[in-house]
DNA sequence: ACCTGCGTTTTTGTATACAAAACACTTGAC
DNA sequence: GTCAAGTGTTTTGTATACAAAAACGCAGGT
C-alpha cells in the first residue's frame, strides 16, 4: 500500500520532527539527510517538499529547509479550529450515527474508564484516539472526517503531555460521557458544544503550558524563530 | 514572491485543470508536459506532487498521474464541510470584527446590491467573493483564514455558474444582509446559522445540477472514473 | 478465433551531473 | 581596526542519464 521511496522518507522525517529529534529551526540539510537515509537527493527532496506541504518544515528558496515549529499564536488558532472541527463532526454525528457505532463508543469509553482507573495515561491516549476518531467517521462526511483526522495528527505531539496533569483523565473521562450522551440523544449542538469545550480545554491547558514548552525548547538553532506565524500560503 | 519553477507550472496546470482543458480522468504524461513547459521532468514531477497534495490529480504508483475531479458524492461532502467552515469563520467573527471591516463588508455588499440591479454575475461574482474572504479574515484565526479560503478556492469552478441561475443573485443579496446584521449584532449563533444556510444552499443548488454537469463533462478520457471518491489520504 | 507467454517499448522512479545562487572567508582600502 | 569587495566553497535548483517496472504487441498454441 506505501508508494515511492519518498513518502517513507517523508514519514520517518516527520517522526523524526514529532519525536524532538530536529529541533526547531533546525536546517534539514539534503545532502547529508540523503547519505542518512542512503538515497539520492531526488527522493528526499521530495519528501521535504511533502513536508512543507503539511506544515511541519518551511522551505525558503534557494536557502534550505528548516524545522517549523509553530508559533504559540498559531498553536493557539490551530487548537481553536480543531475545537470547531470536532464540534461539527459531532453536530452531525448526532443525526447520522448508527447504533452499532453508539455502541462502540461506549465500549471504548469504558476502556477509557478502566485506564484512567488504572492511572495508566498511555491506555487512555490511545483509547481516547480511538473515541475520537470514531465520531470523525461517525459525522457520515469522509472528506471532514480526512480533514479533521489531518489537523488532530498534526496537534498530536502538542497534546500529548496533557494527559499527566492532575485530574485531566478524571476531568477527560465525564466530558466524553456527556458527548455520548448528547450523541445517543441525536441533541447535535449539545453534542457540539461539549465536543467544542472538550477540546478547547486542551488548548487553554496548552495554553499555560506554552512558557514552559518554549523554555523546553532547544535553546540551539532557534535563531529564526520569527518566521513561524506570518507566512501561511493558503495549502492549495 | 514566487518561488520556484515547479510552483509556476503548478499554478498553470491547476488552472488547465480548472478551466477542463484536461478531462477529468486524463493521465497527465510528464515528457511531454515537460517539453511543453520548456523544462526537464524534475520541475515537474515537483508540481505534479504538489497537485497531488491538493487533491487535484491522483498519482498512482508507478502507473503514472491523472486527473482527479471530484465525483459528485465528495463534492456534496466538500460543501457540507465549506458551509460548516464558513459558519465557525461566522460565529468567531461576530465576536471579534471591528467596526472597520463592518463598514468595509457593507461597503462591498453595496456593490453587489448593484451588480445584482445590473443582472452583472461576473461583478456580483468577485465581490461576492470579497464579502467572504473578509468574514475569514475577521474570524481572527489566520489558520482558520487559510483553510477555509484554501477550500473555497478549490470549490470555485463548481461555484462560478451558479449565479446564472435564476433569482439567485437578489435570494443571495437578502441572505448576505441577514449576515451582515447578524454580524453587527454580535449574534454569533445567527450569523453561523445564516451563513451556514447560505453555503449549504450552494450545495444543494449544485446538487441538481451534477445531472447536467455529468453529462457537460467531456466524454473521451472518463473512462476510469470510478477512481474518485474512495482514496483520499489525509492531506497532511 | 482466442488466449497465453515472451520480448519490445514506453514510462516512471532514482541517481548523477551541471548551473547558479547564497554563504564564508580572505584580502585590501580607508 | 573596521568595513567592504571579491573570490572560493557550499548548497540549492535543474537537467540528463540510467534502472526497473508496467503497458503493448506479437507469435504460437489450444
Amino acid at each position: 500500500m506505501e508508494k515511492r521511496r519518498s513518502d517513507h522518507i517523508a514519514d520517518a522525517l516527520e517522526e523524526a520532527i514529532f519525536d524532538g529529534e530536529m529541533p526547531a529551526g533546525a536546517r534539514l540539510d539534503e545532502a547529508s539527510l540523503a547519505e542518512k537515509f542512503g538515497v539520492s537527493r531526488t527522493p528526499l527532496r521530495e519528501a521535504l517538499q511533502r513536508l512543507a506541504r503539511s506544515g511541519l518544515i518551511e522551505q525558503i528558496p534557494r536557502r534550505g529547509a528548516f524545522v517549523r515549529q509553530p508559533g504559540p499564536v498559531e498553536l493557539i488558532e490551530m487548537f481553536e479550529v480543531m475545537a470547531e472541527l470536532e464540534a461539527v463532526c459531532g453536530r452531525l454525528a448526532a443525526s447520522r450515527i448508527s447504533e452499532s457505532a453508539l455502541a462502540e463508543l461506549q465500549t471504548v469509553h469504558d476502556a477509557c474508564a478502566r485506564a484512567a482507573q488504572d492511572g495508566d495515561p498511555n491506555g487512555y491516549y490511545s483509547q481516547n484516539e480511538q473515541f475520537h476518531q470514531i465520531i470523525y467517521r461517525e459525522s457520515g462526511n469522509e472528506f471532514l472526517r480526512a480533514e479533521t483526522a489531518a489537523l488532530h495528527r498534526r496537534l498530536q505531539p502538542f497534546r500529548r503531555q496533557q494527559l499527566r496533569l492532575r485530574g485531566r483523565m478524571a476531568q477527560s473521562l465525564a466530558e466524553h460521557q456527556a458527548i455520548i450522551d448528547a450523541l445517543a440523544q441525536g441533541a447535535g449542538d449539545v453534542a457540539a458544544t461539549n465536543l467544542r469545550a472538550h477540546v478547547a480545554i486542551q488548548g487553554e491547558k496548552f495554553h499555560s503550558l506554552v512558557s514552559g514548552l518554549r523554555d523546553a525548547a532547544h535553546g540551539t538553532g532557534t535563531r529564526d524563530a520569527a518566521h513561524g506565524t506570518g507566512t501561511r500560503d493558503a495549502a492549495q
